[in-house]
DNA sequence: GGGCGCTTTTAACTTATAGT
DNA sequence: ACTATAAGTTAAAAGCGCCC
């Protein structure tokens, strides 16, 4: 999967401390075994540490779990799927997920609508999208009435909504005027969040993406 | 800083069912 | 055949306090 970046954070002794290092062997590990359901204890066997530790160690480091990581690493695989042609079913089963119903469960916070209407550039479906300034790059927020459809980070607007207009093909898009509480709670994360190591930013987004749509659960769009 | 044990919470699994 | 959803159960992860 994708290299580490070398962007850092200004502290730049911290990502060579034997923490980092064990975050890293640890991601490394995940990264190999994407697909693969990997157990904490298993994970921490690999690198030579407690469970518990490395847990503790994983999380400060990188800024998300083990277990957080692997999903997020197993939602990309799965929308990488269906975009290369699988179908739902053989996108389910290749991005490692056990059952169709683990798909479907994780496809209102990743998808923002089925997994049929991804696959299908999402035809039929309204997005509305707002682009944020942010410490680390204009993020762009996009949601159905279904929920949260994707989040981007990237230079300039041009180029996250290029990006966003990509994805989903076949969709109709708006952009909106008032600030979603998803676009609220996504910059609160961002800008709470300084793991040691720095993650690719497509990979920060969706990890963003995951982290603020269970945060979100319990509140229907429209309210605060 | 690193590790352990306990409790609580959450995610994943199986199975079943229904719509297209 | 494929897609979509739900219920009940269980295993794993997370959180926390404590110790070395």
């Amino acid at each position: 999967m994708s290299a580490l970046t070398t962007r850092r954070n200004g502290r730049e002794g911290s990502t060579g401390s034997a923490a980092a290092q064990l975050a890293r062997r640890a991601r490394a590990f995940l990264d190999q075994h994407a697909t693969e359901r990997v157990t904490l204890e298993a994970l921490a066997a690999s690198v030579g540490a407690s469970p518990s530790h490395l847990q503790r160690t994983f999380k400060r480091v990188v800024g998300l779990s083990p277990a957080e990581y692997a999903r997020m690493k197993r939602h990309q695989q799965f929308k990488s799927a269906m975009r290369n042609g699988k179908t739902v079913s053989e996108a389910t089963y290749e991005a490692g997920f056990g059952s169709s119903s683990r798909a479907y469960e994780n496809a209102a916070g990743a998808l923002g609508m089925t997994p049929a209407t991804y696959r299908k550039g999402g035809d039929g479906m309204e997005i509305r999208y707002a682009v944020t300034p942010s410490p680390i790059g204009r993020i762009l927020v996009a949601w159905t009435d279904r929920g949260l459809c994707s989040v981007r980070i990237g230079d300039s607007q041009a180029a996250v909504v290029a990006s966003l207009r990509s994805e989903f093909p076949n969709a109709r898009f708006k952009a909106a005027s008032e600030v979603s509480p998803f676009a609220a709670a996504m910059l609160e994360h961002v800008t709470g969040d300084r793991p040691e190591i720095e993650l690719p930013l497509d990979i920060r987004a969706t990890a963003f993406q995951l982290r603020v749509w269970r945060a979100l659960k319990q509140i229907p769009y429209g309210e605060t």
